[in-house]
DNA sequence: GTGGTCTAGACCACC
DNA sequence: GTGGTCTAGACCACA
């Protein structure tokens, strides 16, 4: 799977990164079980800071998306554990006010946003 | 027109208030040519320093939506179109990428976003 | 609020820093609201490095016990949130099955565990 | 006697070993003289590192619970007296510390501590 | 070789 | 002055 950070961007790295394995688990480039490039070889792979890597990887780690061990690695979690409970979808409701919120300040409609979530999931490969 | 802050949340003081603005001039709470509190004036209303309202007051001058005169204080800018450019849609689309990663990651389909979406449209309604 | 690292310490300096100030405020050293030192002058008074102030300042966040403020620095939460929920009850039921489990292993008796609760309880100021 | 060690656990491996033969000794189920696998065949039937299980051996033997000889392999001490001495206690009752604190934290009584504590052990007199 | 912890010191955003 | 982020480099425990 291949990782691209933009240095430049005003999104802090180890947020660039957490996404683009999310992205990367959301669309079968990384798969339950995987292992993950160690958070050394990652590191000078990116040209970026272990701790960089290490930040990352422990959040993904305690939103349950990966597996850290010490002495083993790091894998995709085997069972990136489905949370359909109510309280958890709450929590993304909570995300997506924020964004549309966003979007009422800035005048766009309601149509727009969906046009825009289409095209995401058109992105993610019609899946 | 009312604003409200929320000196706990993780956005910047100066961000919500730009927003509220936006808000109110996308919504016609605020008319072009209407006059603005002065800045020392809005932060002592909100219990917020000076200089953090003075920061987005030139900030909103500077994507043209309010104008800064010496003699006439702040107004909203007479030529106002609230629109919002590419780039922009580009950063808003990408804050919907993240949630609707999240969702891909704990198995909640378009179906339920999408359902989420008219949730979020009709609680706004309700403003 | 007086806090004694132990360097020699096992236990990581953080983890040490997290359970005195988890001390403070059971035993209302630190009350809901109170400031804390900032990062840096707690590192500095402590001796030891910033970020490992920040590491647990970030972990009590995490836990609802502290609130952090990029400007405002770092206070006890208000509302020390009573998580009394029964899926939190059972996380603490399982630490404790943990030192029950470990106590056995050893030939503890259940007496003496009782005994040793007893003791906490005492040292905690009989509240 | 069945031994059980759980690979994603956080307690590092030879941690759990010990801890299982421990408590076989404790309750009987590892007599003194008896003698244990090989700590060759005992890494093969566990599907562990040779060095973790003589990692294990060895430090029971410094602990004086096995007995390891070049000629007749490990055996378990003939005048083992597993008892804790007082600072192994102490570790112990800040592990017990640590989990009132939590509870304290979070508005948890001492008899709802006391009445978990009661429950753990019934639960485990299932076993 | 794996991740975890700690230090030292820099730059940034916010108020 | 406040915390956040990143880098560089060191030592440790575990397998």
């Amino acid at each position: 799977m291949i990782i691209r950070l933009d240095v430049n961007s005003e999104e802090a790295l180890y947020i660039q990164l957490m996404n683009q394995i999310k992205y990367g688990v959301a669309n079968g480039y990384l798969t339950p079980g995987e292992k993950l490039p160690s958070v050394r070889g990652l590191a000078s792979e990116l040209g970026i800071n272990m701790h960089t890597v290490s930040k990352a990887y422990n959040l993904l780690k305690d939103e349950g998306i990966l597996v850290v061990n010490r002495s083993k690695g790091v894998t995709v979690s085997e069972s990136v554990l489905i949370r359909t409970d109510d309280a958890y979808l709450s929590v993304l409701k909570k995300k997506l006010e924020e964004v549309v919120y966003e979007c009422e300040v800035n005048g766009i409609s309601k149509a727009e946003v969906d046009e825009m979530l289409a095209e995401v999931y058109l992105d993610l490969g019609g899946k």
